[in-house]
DNA sequence: CTGTTAGCGCATTCAT
DNA sequence: ATGAATGCGCTAACAG
């Protein structure tokens, strides 16, 4: 591999000239650039990224924590790390992915090892160890998803309370009495997931402030899952006219289990599934959904952090998302059900 | 942020013995350790990466290319990713990925920049430029997935042939004859997508030597696609009695036409999808499925690298994985269909 | 406009 | 068993 010193020597010129040429930092003559230039090409020199870094004192890259594959894997996690590596792209930034189960010790080295300028943390839990560990360091983070105390970090994450309290909504202002909610995995809703306990949280406070039956199941991430859950519950409560729910990859055995108890959709039956729409697509019938913006949040969370990373000062911006109500069913063959 | 010299002024050595305290690299006394143990921690002192690594000569960071979201969001590539994250991981080196719109000469800057010791390729199409490229400028990179002709890279791939092929096979001998093929998205067939012709490939010969009507659709990634495809399929050839298929993000779809049509599964009809166990949970009824194994092949690809790496003359291997039945109706609530 | 020099933080060869 | 010195490849004062 040429160095930058090679091209300097090719060139004629000094090993600094070369540097700014290529930074553009000082003036340099049209003749020089051009034998510098020449040279480059010749050498086909590529400058060493490690090299550089180092003297710069900035990595530019982002750590981001994967999720474990075992809870909860779904396409939405895909669209969230999709959006992020773009955002970071097109700041000039890289993402750097390590799997999750880290220790304390492990996240410190993996921090403070300056290999990574910040993290991104996804699938955050209310108290997150991960997260005190980090605060206490000082080191830059942002989360997709909050704690239960996020003050002095800044976060992109749905506003599951909303979500869920507006999807109720719709539903009463469409006739329904009977409306249950179905939640994440138990042991999600157990330890204190964010998202499982605030989206229950607006069902709640939603179907009581219209004095309706609280009807809420949890439900693990399959199929199957899903399918004894709405089983058990139209069993238990036959007069229940609409499900909501977030918990994606259940909903398929949900629909199936819907449609053996001879109910039908939308005629005497609703479903609002909040997913992103890219998911959406892979559901037939093609349900009502409330757009779960997982891309938009991922971006969201690297711009926050290269904020923070880049302004030293810059105090933490918490970015609630709305997931949005689309009438998916009144397109497309699920009207000819 | 404290440095080695930081260190070694506190402890009252010399950098060099610390560096090699660290690196275990020479013999250090025991108390000259305990030492230098006690300034580490009073500093909270923590290597910096970006230097041990430029000095080292090596980045320890294999860039992965992110597929295109467009394309082909499934679960199966979030798979890939979690995989070979782990086995990266496993071997001490870091995942870095990419944005796949990428043109050669990012391609090339982002292969030489020396950030990235390696490249692990996904979404390979027959043809591909990318490995041109890279192959031109001697760089080591692996392929999940293969070119038409490639000799000299190691890979990893499904055997999209023996797939197709053996799901005919599987059906022919429960008693079908007429057997139909959907497959991925036209604007992939059309381009070379090797997946796509391959496993089109296998599915013709194997019906031919059987000497059954071959009758095959290409299929967008959309459960609407997915609908009126099997529905324009089942009209054209109403006798049609099986479906194989790959196209992950379309089968909810399909089967909705299915049971529109009236067909019940598995008393007169039959489905084989090729696609992981993961995914494979998420529908419902639980499929006939032949098992993808996405996870094993991303984890793979990673090993292959770092053996390209860590042994300059080691020959190409090329790996092909065989996805293996799996009769996910025969449990479940499938059977109450 | 250009060259010289001193770091960035660590690894490692040569001495001792 | 330890220290001093050089180098990894690049950036950025400082000096002309």
């Amino acid at each position: 591999m040429p160095t930058m010193q090679d091209v300097a020597k090719k060139a004629g010129v000094s090993l600094s000239t070369v540097s700014h040429a290529l930074s553009g930092k000082r003036p340099i003559s049209e003749e020089t650039r051009q034998r510098i230039q020449q040279a480059i090409e010749e050498l086909n020199y590529h400058p060493n990224e490690l090299a550089r870094r180092l003297a710069n004192q900035q990595s530019r890259i982002i750590g981001m924590i994967f999720p474990r594959l075992a809870n909860n894997l779904t396409v939405m996690q895909l669209e969230f790390v999709m959006g992020a590596i773009e955002a970071a792209d097109q700041h000039g930034y890289s993402l750097l992915f390590s799997p999750s189960p880290m220790d304390d010790n492990d996240l410190t080295n993996f921090a403070r090892g300056g290999l990574v300028q910040g993290l991104i943390l996804m699938e955050i839990r209310l108290d997150d160890p991960r997260c005190e560990v980090l605060s206490k360091q000082g080191f830059p983070y942002v989360m997709i998803g909050r704690t239960s105390n996020p003050d002095g970090i800044s976060y992109a994450d749905l506003d599951f309370v909303h979500a869920t309290s507006s999807a109720v909504s719709y539903l009463v202002e469409n006739g329904h009495q009977k409306i249950a909610y179905i939640d994440y995995a138990p042991f999600l809703v157990e330890s204190g997931y964010g998202p499982a306990i605030r989206s229950l949280e607006g069902y709640r406070q939603t179907v009581n402030k219209y004095e309706l039956p609280e009807i809420s199941l949890a439900c693990n991430p399959t199929s199957l899952a899903g399918y004894e859950v709405v089983k058990k519950l139209l069993y238990d409560h036959p007069d229940v006219t609409a499900i909501i729910t977030l918990n994606d990859n259940a909903i398929a055995g949900m629909y199936q289990a819907t449609q053996e108890a001879g109910l039908h959709i939308p005629d005497n039956f609703s479903y609002i599934a909040i997913i992103s729409s890219r998911r959406a697509e892979m559901f037939m019938p093609t349900l009502t959904t409330m757009d779960f913006p997982a891309n938009e949040m991922g971006q969201a969370g690297v711009e926050l952090l290269i904020q923070r990373l880049e302004n030293e000062d810059a105090r933490p911006i918490h970015k609630l998302f709305e997931a949005k109500l689309t009438m998916r069913q009144s397109s497309g063959p699920a009207s000819k059900l």
